[in-house]
RNA sequence: UGGGGUGUCGCCAAGUGGUAAGGCAACGGGUUUUGAUCCCGUCAUUCGCAGGUUCGAGUCCUGCCACCCCAGCCA
């Protein structure tokens, strides 16, 4: 089954054909993807972005992008960017404008007012500590707050003050007033709005109260007209709080919350907190950096769109939480990239081979695909030479079992050219091999040989006329399968320390002299490689290996 | 030990009382000038466990067990 057939049919689908069946919405569906501008998006995000635009797109509804911007001392414009930069790259297209919660903090400040006035919210001046010992335990009812019946008209002046900056960060805070003894801590009279000093990214200082996510989250889903508000399996609890808010104020609109299971992926970790750990403690270079899982990392490191909507589709949706195996993300990338990826050479390790039989300075053009399953994507240009160069591991001395490269007195094909007999072996004073000579047979271009069969066949360049690269190669970022799976081990201590290798002067084929940063290649053997624009300086591409090819050969010798 | 969830092949995942889809991985075989791709085949008498209802149960009932989430003025 194609990539493309595999349509997700989940739970949620069925759930919203079942609400449009009883008239709910009069048959609209809305959705919204909300994050937090408080880092970059991660893989994790890209699995409910393609649930809440596939949504919008299947029922063909709409989608908002919103940033639950509540909490200034955390959020940043250069994360609204990334995260627009990302989602928009994803190929996702959000109805409207962006929005922000924070164009309704106007909005939930009213209704907040409504509650006070119906006797549901109040302001207290618990301390956090007392405000903690209050909420009593998961096994322990809370207690009443010492203001939990303060009178409307005071709390109404109270919250007044608190919006204009009469009263400190942190003393007072306007709480929902629904039931200190419920077995749902959430229910014990939360937090609504809390007093910040702090400059907002959006609103400048006009506010110094901002809201808390339970409260901001309905309210921004209603005004949107959410119909359908989908998240992460930990907000389940958080569900009655919704409910309450909505059916207490008088929404514009009653959405429906329903929670899935987050993305877990093993060999990496999905959690913005802890990737930031990554980035200012300097593991990494940056919120790109190819090796991490976040959408930027990973577009720079080669991944498409399209490998990533196709990865979500496989993965399905539900809300059984497993942990994904890396090799569904990898396979889902290269089937992607082995249809659309132009082939080309790249010699990571070179050594050098000299053609005894053929002609000192000359030289001949041969024409190779630019893909060989698909004759449309044209031909491409490779000067052939007296002197090449070739894998130091695509010939051995003393070949083991089964070996289908270069050996002493063995012939291989060079891929694309003729094929060539090892006839002696050059070494430097310390022993090591420095150049291989071997004869070519030249009625071999296109052709088998006459009487004997190449042992397989092997990558090359010129060695005058290649360009000289550099070459990133990535492995997983940590060891350890599921790396913050204990509490009382540090993640960190589970990095990988072996998860880039940087190779200078590889030698890459001279059709890559001027090579594009908008699409990926195949180099032939070796894997899958983008072009890392930022490292690559005139004349010498920098390529980030995005994943290597399947390697049975690797595989059996392990 | 309070509340909320989840348990179907090594991993992901369909399944909505009628006799266990599919994908990944793995393993065989074929094609191949990429040890790639592609093709073909194998891979759950059984659905966390134990009872029960039913002609019939992964699906319904009861009881266990395991794992995840919740006690931020984070989201």
């Amino acid at each position: 089954m194609s990539a493309e057939s595999r349509k997700a049919n989940n739970f949620i689908q069925n759930l919203i054909e079942e609400s449009i069946a009883s008239g709910q919405h009069q048959g609209k569906v809305v959705t919204r993807f909300p994050p937090e501008p408080n880092g970059y998006l991660h893989i994790g995000h890209a699995k409910s972005i393609c649930l809440n635009f596939g949504i919008a797109e299947t029922f063909d509804g709409d989608c908002t992008l919103r940033f639950d911007d509540t909490n200034p001392e955390k959020e940043s414009q250069e994360y609204i960017d990334a995260i627009t930069r990302d989602v928009s790259w994803l190929g996702c297209e959000w109805a409207g404008e962006v929005r922000y919660a924070s164009d309704y903090f106007d909005a939930i400040h009213d209704f907040a007012v409504e509650l006070i006035e119906k006797g549901l919210a109040y302001v207290c001046a618990l301390t956090a500590d007392e405000m903690a010992e209050y909420r009593g335990t998961l096994t322990e009812p809370g207690r009443n707050s010492p203001y939990r019946d303060r009178p409307v008209e005071e709390n109404l002046r109270l919250f007044r003050e608190m919006r204009e900056g009469k009263h400190d960060g942190g003393s007072l805070v306007l709480r929902a007033k629904i039931d200190m003894a419920s077995p749902n801590i959430n229910l014990r009279d939360p937090i609504l709005y809390r007093i910040r000093f702090a400059s907002h990214h959006q609103t400048g200082d006009k506010w110094c109260i901002y809201p808390m996510y339970d409260f901001t989250h309905p309210i921004s889903d209603a005004m949107e007209g959410v119909t359908h508000s989908l998240c992460t399996l930990e907000f389940e609890d958080h569900r009655p709080l919704y409910d309450w808010v909505i059916d207490n104020i008088s929404a514009p609109c009653k959405p429906r919350q329903i929670e899935f299971a987050r993305l877990n992926l093993n060999y990496t970790i999905t959690s913005k907190r802890k990737l930031k750990r990554l980035v200012d403690e300097g593991f990494v270079e940056s919120w790109d950096d190819p090796r991490m899982p976040t959408i930027s990392g990973m577009r720079r490191r080669g991944y498409t769109p399209r490998s990533l909507r196709n990865f979500c589709d496989m993965i399905g949706v539900n809300k059984a939480g497993g942990i994904v195996d890396m090799g569904m993300l990898e396979h889902a990338i290269r089937e992607d990239l082995n249809a659309r990826a132009p082939r080309a050479m790249c010699v990571m390790r070179p050594l050098k081979v000299t053609l005894t039989n053929y002609p000192e300075g000359q030289s001949e053009t041969l024409t190779l695909p630019v893909h060989p399953q698909d004759p449309d994507m044209g031909t491409r240009e490779a000067p052939w030479t007296r002197t090449l160069y070739i894998d130091r591991e695509d010939f051995a001395e003393e070949p083991p079992r089964k070996w289908k490269r270069l050996a002493p007195d063995q012939a291989v094909r060079l891929r694309g050219g003729y094929v060539m007999t090892c006839r002696e072996i050059v070494r430097d004073d310390s022993g090591e091999i420095v150049e291989l000579r071997c004869e070519y047979d030249p009625a071999t271009l296109g052709v088998n040989p006459d009487g004997y069969k190449p042992n397989g066949v092997i990558h090359w360049v010129s060695a005058e006329e290649s360009i000289e690269a550099d070459v990133y190669l990535y492995d997983r970022l940590f060891n350890h399968e599921a790396p913050d799976s204990d509490k009382d081990v540090d993640f960190v201590t589970h990095i990988n320390n072996e998860n880039l290798v940087v190779k200078e002067n590889v030698r890459v084929e001279k059709s890559l002299a001027e090579p594009r940063s908008d699409i990926p290649y195949q180099f032939e053997r070796e894997g899958y490689f983008f072009l890392d624009g930022q490292r690559s300086r005139d004349g010498r591409p920098a390529f980030n290996r995005t994943v290597t090819l399947r390697d049975s050969w690797a595989k059996a010798n392990k």
